[in-house]
DNA sequence: CCGGATCCGTTTCGATACTG
DNA sequence: CAGTATCGAAACGGATCCGG
């Protein structure tokens, strides 16, 4: 028998456990496009996500294979986070996601320019993308990233 | 001034609002994908969805213009819920998610045959879709759309 | 400090009963 | 058949507290 506590587990299986949890997908859409990797930049990067949420859904997503927690190199005592290549293989999403928003929702930050590229070429976009994470870089075309943050 | 009572309602515009609501999203894929137009036919689509959750999701998304509520030609005390353009649009992210599910999520409904045909060529998968949904028609390629209700 | 954990008032969910 | 009404159980948001 399965556990069922979590609200988002509705029984039919379409990935929404995880695509239909917002926080989740902010999460997954820092790790992945915009390079974030600790506690504090996820808290601090706009979307005013409290401190115990964003505690559940790091774990959640760990337990889920979707990240993976592990020691900074030069601080140890700071954990850092990294996306899976199962959160990685959510970038499609991502950017279908950014699309739509881009072309329907009037609040949007995804700019026209984007959306065009998404729509043409996605698969370019997801090229650049994924080379800025390799070399650990955050990727940003005109998407505010990181509100203000900047500690370092 | 918006009203901001929601939960979903994060202030990163990405979409969320919606594709962050899983039973939002499961109502988007029954009305564009699987032709279901009636109240009952989104509750007993074994999806397990509570009355309230429904009527509430229904009227939200007529609200933000993703569907439109009209009376039956033939029944008229029998509303009838039809996707607008701006819910059609949301075909790409659900075809993504469909893909991603079928690929990691084990408990998917989603089978590979169709995961290759999106990956490969997702616009004709598209085409398809949306050709049943102008003849009014449900498209369900081995997914199976209304599973008789297992008792309960 | 940073990365959480804990407590608490409020909101939302989910299940069922009920109504037109 | 298409929804409301109700109510206990979660989840949320915000603040504060705590360990390294």
């Amino acid at each position: 028998m399965r556990k069922r506590q979590r609200r988002s587990d509705c029984p039919v299986h379409f990935a929404l456990e995880h695509i239909g949890d917002p926080w989740s997908m902010l999460v997954i859409r820092d790790l992945v496009m915009f390079g974030r990797r600790t506690y504090g930049e996820f808290l601090n990067a706009g979307e005013g996500i409290a401190t115990n949420v964003l505690a559940d859904r790091l774990k959640r997503l760990e337990e889920d294979g979707l990240l993976v927690r592990e020691a900074d190199p030069e601080r140890s005592s700071r954990p850092r986070y990294r996306p899976t290549q199962k959160a990685l293989d959510l970038l499609p999403v991502l950017l279908e996601m950014a699309a739509w928003s881009g072309t329907w929702d009037e609040q949007t930050v995804v700019p026209r320019e984007l959306v065009e590229r998404i729509r043409h070429d996605r698969a370019s976009v997801e090229r650049e993308i994924l080379a800025c994470y390799e070399r650990d870089e955050p990727w940003m075309p005109g998407v505010p990233a990181r509100e203000e943050d900047d500690g370092r």
